[in-house]
DNA sequence: GTCTATATAGCGATAGAC
DNA sequence: GTCTATCGCTATATAGAC
């Protein structure tokens, strides 16, 4: 039927319901498969099984594999977008809004483990991304780009307000070296460790708040 | 013939001379595509003409396409760790160690593009690390086990030799995120940029010994 | 919308000549 | 050791009944 991230603007009717359940469950379905195993790794049938239906039931939602990977993308970036960035207060001052921002970062990659993990495969692999129709392409960088540019402010604004330790490296450098930070803290906190996760976004604050003389 | 990583012990004389060169030319394509293309995306005729010959020709050196990539990825992992890890001279001061460490594992992703990509894309994902046969899995989660138990090693050290301050989380948590922004520098590095590979390692000890307050 | 059945293509891997 | 030819299988995607 339709393959946009966003889903369609009017409220579906009795008869196409069911239809846009089957949709849902097959973003989710992809969004998990594709986050554990990789999305060449994950066939069709597997993904469909996953669903709840057959193989080329997903041809009444989705034109190819490659337009699922777009709309699970988007729609994973859309709510980390959501969660992180645009709760971002701008009245705040700028340590309390970069402390929050780094917190919300990497929370929500503990919360959302899958959803995180298809967004690093996504954002990582230069392959993956040329996978990417050119819209989903351009979409998704837009998004890492406001985010990028959120955090480069913040840290130039605190720069220019307190004497910057003349050796600290230029901004874009520092924003690139938290959000890798974040993004990769999946890779090394193990949950069966003794750290709830507020306890693994506090040390992350205080790295963080270390590597800029904060 | 042998799909070890180390390759014979012996000299080859004339007869395997060509079978030997055909192998490394396979494995030096393998680290090129997987790393560049992922290791699904990439088939055995594409990776044969890669290296000059047809895609029958790979099974007289390897048994399977999983043992390429176990190969490829020992051989990978050897190389960084030779030149990285056991390059430390414990004799030296712990801070000097800790900032060798850093510029040689940042100038090693620099250098060694393709390289460090592949190693970085088997490290990261679990789909791939479980492609990997069990000896070749213990062989490359042993050399990483070693790297992180040296940096936790050395950032201890450096702790009690100084007033840490007291809410400087765990050693180890301190050396998996100095290995995780180490490995991630090619994410976030471009290299059209006006810095050299010096300067790109002099800005991450900055960013690295701030961040752990030394 | 979902199903069974199928088309079409490419995959990893093998057989056997040279 | 490399080749041509091919096997057996699975992949994505489509056709048409319901």
């Amino acid at each position: 039927m339709t393959d946009t991230a966003t889903g369609p603007a009017v409220v579906p009717d009795g008869r196409t319901r069911r239809g846009e359940e089957t949709r849902e469950r097959l973003l989710a379905a992809a969004i998990q498969l594709f986050g554990s195993q990789g999305f060449e790794s994950t066939s069709m049938k597997e993904l469909a099984a996953a669903a709840g239906v057959r193989a080329p039931a997903i041809y009444n939602h989705f034109e190819s594999k490659e337009r699922i990977l777009a709309a699970a993308t988007i729609w994973a970036m859309e709510d980390f977008h959501a969660q992180v960035v645009r709760t971002d207060n701008p009245a705040a001052g700028a340590r309390d809004r970069l402390a929050n921002l780094v917190r919300r970062h990497v929370i929500y990659q503990l919360e959302h483990v899958q959803l995180a993990r298809s967004n690093d495969l996504v954002m990582d692999a230069d392959a993956l991304r040329q996978l990417l129709p050119t819209d989903a392409h351009a979409h998704v960088r837009e998004l890492m780009r406001q985010h990028l540019n959120l955090i480069t402010g913040i840290i130039d604004e605190l720069r220019q307000t307190r004497p910057a330790r003349p050796s600290l490296p230029h901004p874009r450098l520092c924003a690139l070296a938290v959000l890798t930070m974040c993004d990769r803290v999946l890779s090394w906190y193990k949950p069966d460790g003794a750290l709830s996760k507020e306890e693994i976004a506090a040390a992350y604050w205080e790295l963080v708040r270390g590597m800029l003389h904060l």
